[in-house]
DNA sequence: ACAAGTTGTGCAAACGTTTTAACAATGACA
DNA sequence: TGTCATTGTTAAAACGTTTGCACAACTTGT
């Protein structure tokens, strides 16, 4: 049907290989053959069939990236598609095209993977935000398949990955507050088997332990990354006895709850309460009030994870060692973590 | 490397071709070397190379989606990311895997489509929102590629296609406004290219004229879709001598920003000024006060569009007829359109 | 017991590339 | 003038499948 390197050859009166080695650009072409093949290439509109090469070279020049299951959590949608974005563009640039695989459970996700995998479909898949064990992980891991995982593994530190350092952003976090003058600070997290929640979790109990304030349980709520989440944890929260006047919270979509909570009981932000965020999604900046959240560089992170596993795939085994890249966060203040404790500026 | 056709063949003692036989479950194999077949794959771990397959097959069971140009409009990310589930969902459900591209620009657009077009890496493309003419569009359709667009084309009515009656959306919110009782009623849309922002506009004037109310130009403003533009937007309209009391604002997002603006000039909605957005994204609920919007099924919407274009893929060439798809529309009321006009319940 | 179907399997070509090894032609060197 | 290296090209095998055709071995029906 289409047109073949073959019809090119007959038709410039040289055999497939040498329209295959101007293709390739090999050294040892003589300019003027290169020149007419191209000629005729563009004449007869000629383009490679990817497949074919494929086959021989082993080789598909795609990556794929593993989306957590989607169901309630649709507030990570910002977060993925921004990451997804920095993963397209870079693998985009290093001509790498880029699947997208999901499924409706663990074992699907699975299932999903192994397809694309056993079928050599895929030269190297990127993993999104962890669970502390991860059965694609596993997976991956055991057929010594190419892959980077955005987030950190627990239990396989020896792993490619690109990361933010969440432990320092939730001391920055905390910081921040604590030199706003706060003294009693909360947290609300994300469930607690996700290494994020963990990690953010651990920055902040260590800026506390530092500035020798307490580090209470029932100031600590953990949840879901929902909005609902921050809603509940605010509901509980405000009913002690004793208040935090600070809180961090560990995403910007639960900061939506908890400020929707907080409207709601009649508190003001940042009057009665400072919060700073999480992960600087383009809600932070619309929120009223606006929510100071560190930012973690999103797309950053996907373009650096896109880049890491592909020089990893490209490189000779002996070339290839695990790296673990953190990509910078910067804290950004908005209204939300203006004021001391009490109101005052 | 890994194990092959051949190997499995070898073992069993039979023929390659009995063996793919077996994979295609080919009627006239016998039980027993089905079974000896599957048993002997299963022990070697024998995976088809997805690959050889489609070498031969000339079939390649996978789409990609264009994602359009990223740069500043990150706000469309929730509606993309939803869409983008909602087509993977159903791609997987029929065997096939998805492909995200994207460029920086129109051309390069145009490059990724063809990189994957060209070198049949992909059986079919789902091409998002798409402007009035647009490049990706021609190219597909003279080279009759199989695509579906999400959205609608004006100069190609002819086109596979998956829909919202943005007409009818945009004439049912402005119902919902006049049935509350406003009479001066504003717009704000999006980029004027954008066959979303013309025909929400017209829904607009038509239950306008349909009520004998003025469909006054300085009370439409067009944008991007940018939250910004709906701060704009504000600044301007709310300085005319004579105000609308209700609004129509093209998406969630721009109502962040119309919401925002009205915030700081001191005006209360639904109070002062009514308003129903489209897209209704998660922000909408989240949103002080929450938005009434007018819900487009976007997870259908991926869904549909992947399902039309597997369908039209595997039918035969005379099965295949263009078939324009509309997903329902449903307004849902929030709190943003509670009140009559002047703040009356 | 024979023709005609049916059932199960194998051979070999095809899909569109890349790549190894071989070879012819040319030029360089002594 | 013969050897040797260099340069440009090709033939053919390989990558891992699918599939049309042929064929042998059974069933049927008569």
């Amino acid at each position: 049907m289409s047109v073949t390197i073959k019809d090119v050859a007959r038709r410039a009166g040289v055999s497939p290989s040498t329209v295959s080695r101007v293709l390739s650009n090999h050294p040892r072409i003589s300019a003027a053959t290169a020149r007419k093949v191209r000629e005729i290439m563009e004449e007869m509109g000629y383009h490679p069939n990817l497949m074919a090469k494929s086959l021989v070279s082993k080789t598909t020049k795609s990556i794929c990236v593993i989306l957590p299951k989607p169901a309630e959590e649709l507030f990570l949608n910002l977060f993925f598609m921004e990451l997804i974005r920095g993963i397209v563009a870079q693998a985009a640039r290093s001509g790498y095209d880029v699947l997208i695989s999901s499924g409706a459970n663990e074992s699907e996700e699975v299932e999903a993977v192994a397809r694309l995998v056993n079928g050599r479909r895929v030269d190297g898949a990127v993993l999104l935000y962890s669970r502390k064990d991860d059965p694609v992980v596993e997976f991956l891991q055991e057929r010594k398949f190419p892959f980077v995982l955005v987030g950190r593994s627990e239990r396989h530190p020896d792993i490619l990955s690109v990361d933010t350092d969440n432990v320092q952003a939730a001391y920055d976090a905390a910081r921040h507050l604590i030199s706003l003058g706060h003294e009693r600070i909360g947290f609300v997290g994300g469930p607690p088997n996700m290494v994020v929640s963990i990690d953010r979790m651990e920055g902040y109990r260590r800026a506390l332990e530092e500035a020798g304030l307490p580090f209470r349980r029932d100031w600590v709520v953990e949840g879901e990354f929902l909005q609902d989440s921050g809603y509940r944890a605010m509901s509980l929260l405000m009913n002690l006895p004793e208040r935090p006047s600070g809180m961090l919270v560990v995403d910007d979509f639960v900061t939506f709850g908890v400020i929707r909570g907080l409207n709601e009981l009649g508190y003001k932000i940042p009057g009665d309460l400072s919060i700073v965020s999480f992960n600087n999604l383009a809600l932070a900046e619309l929120s009223s009030p606006p929510i100071s959240s560190v930012d973690i560089g999103i797309y950053h992170l996907g373009y650096t994870a896109s880049q890491t596993l592909i020089r990893w795939i490209e490189a000779s085994p002996e070339e290839r060692t695990p790296v673990r890249h953190i990509i910078p966060h910067r804290l950004i203040v908005r209204e939300s973590s203006l004021y001391a404790p009490g109101g005052k500026a």
